[in-house]
RNA sequence: GGAGAGAUGGCAGAGCGGUCUAAUGCGGCGGUCUUGAAAACCGUUGACUCUAAAGGUCCAGGGGUUCGAAUCCCUUUCUCUCCGCCA
């Protein structure tokens, strides 16, 4: 979330800000400056009251020591009033927090300078583009068919077993997904990032810390009995980790990776969007997170951007990277980059990652801080990409790799995969 | 799941109704000494709010009793021990 004096000190340019991802309600601004003037100013009527009936309290227990009880007791009779005086006062603090606290969830992050305004997917900026798009021979495959043809995944077991959206990978189609979750965490360890294995549920605190709640409740799947939510991306339980903590300078930045499966409930999805492995329930993904000083934060966002590149040129596949404009960018980001392959026999570009700078609006939910060289406490800066999500690249792998007798596996797989070609 | 015991500063650990502004030790930082280091000795040591300062808040979370709560009561969460179940 934002920082109240950021909003203070530059209401006028924050406005702009948010008009450049069209956000509508920018009276919330102003609101929520004077809130927290009214949180400020009764704050201060409170700790008055309080440090009177702080003294009292330790005159009295010293003249108790001294026996003095009459003293004491004229004293104790003082302070029934200062309490009443005090009562509403607190209240009210307490409710000015409140709505402050509600209001300030319900405002984006502060896109950065670099952010192209716009309100579709068609306004996002190609920045580069890469790879080659394959020359398939007559009636190219869509992955679904390559999928059933060669006995990769069974959709329609996954429907029985649970429902639309959750497809079992079988034989050398799990193989070759293995493969892949095995190359990248690979990958990314070679590049310095650490591997986790972190929880797949969490708790409310943690789906809160990293901007998932308020904003996209409907989107996780929700264990009741427990309070738990069954994790959207494992950028919640990785960048959690750094919740309530202060770091020392020393240790950023802080680079993480991990592979996990990805829940979503995706209501509302329907037609050929979500046909085969398009868009699904659960999904697997690799994951890699840095926490940064705020100064390299967008060095650490272009350094992220090359290394997800180097894995599709890696994989050979076609690819394409977006800069996203206002209309289109996450609740909580600054900057996103966006990466699409091209699957050839579906004829579309598929997301297949996204790279982004939250700058400190997901640290400054998350209290995670650093003492930087002066000793000060200050707020660090988190980002986190996909490294790759799974699903798209393996469909787009199969219908740009798919030949007459069978389907190519890339070099870099072979030997996780264990051959050539899947026949 | 049942019974019991706990949760205190970076860590260990005292405090169990009133100078707690939380003892003590370890660790960290600074200094003295030293060619340098170690040892020893001396000093220092969190966060939030507010900030000119004062003040206020924080002893797992929430609520209560009291003039006053780390300390008493209720509740939630978590940890440990024993039993049960289990990969």
């Amino acid at each position: 979330m934002l920082q109240v004096n950021v909003l203070r000190q530059n209401t006028a340019w924050a406005k702009e800000r948010l008009a450049i991802r069209n956000f509508k309600q920018l009276e919330l601004v102003d609101e929520i400056v004077a809130l927290d003037d009214k949180r400020k100013k009764l704050q201060l009527e409170f700790d008055t009251i309080q440090a009177k009936i702080n003294c009292s309290s330790k005159d009295i227990g010293k003249l108790m020591g001294q026996g003095k009880k009459e003293e004491a007791d004229a004293l104790k009779a003082e302070i029934p009033q200062l309490k009443t005086a005090l009562e509403p006062i607190k209240e009210a603090m307490q409710f000015a927090e409140k709505q402050l606290q509600d209001a300030l969830v319900l405002l984006p992050n502060l896109p950065s300078g670099l952010v192209p305004p716009g309100k579709t997917p068609e306004d996002n900026v190609v920045v580069r583009q890469g790879g080659n798009t394959p020359t398939l021979g007559t009636n190219p495959l869509p992955h679904w068919d390559l999928a059933k043809k060669y006995n990769l995944i069974d959709f329609e077991l996954g429907v029985k077993i649970t429902g639309s959206g959750f497809p079992v990978y079988i034989g050398k189609g799990a193989r070759l997904q293995r493969s892949l979750i095995q190359y990248f965490l690979d990958f990314n360890t070679a590049a310095g990032y650490t591997e986790y294995i972190p929880p797949f549920v969490v708790n409310e605190d943690s789906a809160y810390g990293t901007g998932q709640l308020p904003d996209k409740e409907g989107q996780m799947y929700f264990v009741t009995e427990d309070k738990f939510y069954l994790i959207p991306t494992s950028e919640v339980p990785l960048t959690n980790i750094w919740r309530d903590v202060i770091l020392k300078e020393d240790d950023l930045p802080i680079k993480m990776t991990a592979y996990s499966p990805c829940f979503r409930r995706e209501a509302g999805s329907y037609g050929k969007d979500v046909r085969g492995l398009n868009r699904l329930h659960q999904f697997e993904k690799v994951e890699i997170v840095q926490v940064t000083k705020p100064e390299n934060s967008y060095e650490t966002l272009d350094a992220m951007v090359a290394h997800v590149e180097n894995l599709l040129q890696n994989l050979g596949l076609p690819y394409r990277i977006l800069r996203l404009c206002g209309g289109d960018m996450g609740f909580t980001s600054a900057l996103t980059y966006d990466f699409e392959v091209f699957s050839a026999a579906q004829g579309r570009w598929l997301e297949v990652s996204s790279v982004s700078n939250f700058e400190n609006y997901q640290t400054n939910r998350l209290k995670c801080r650093f003492k930087d060289a002066n000793g000060k406490t200050q707020l660090a800066h988190s980002l986190n990409g996909s490294s790759l999500a799974l699903p798209r690249i393996l469909g787009s792998l199969l219908e740009n790799n798919q030949t007459e007798h069978g389907i190519t596996i890339p070099e870099v797989l072979w030997k996780y995969f264990g051959a050539e070609e899947i026949r």
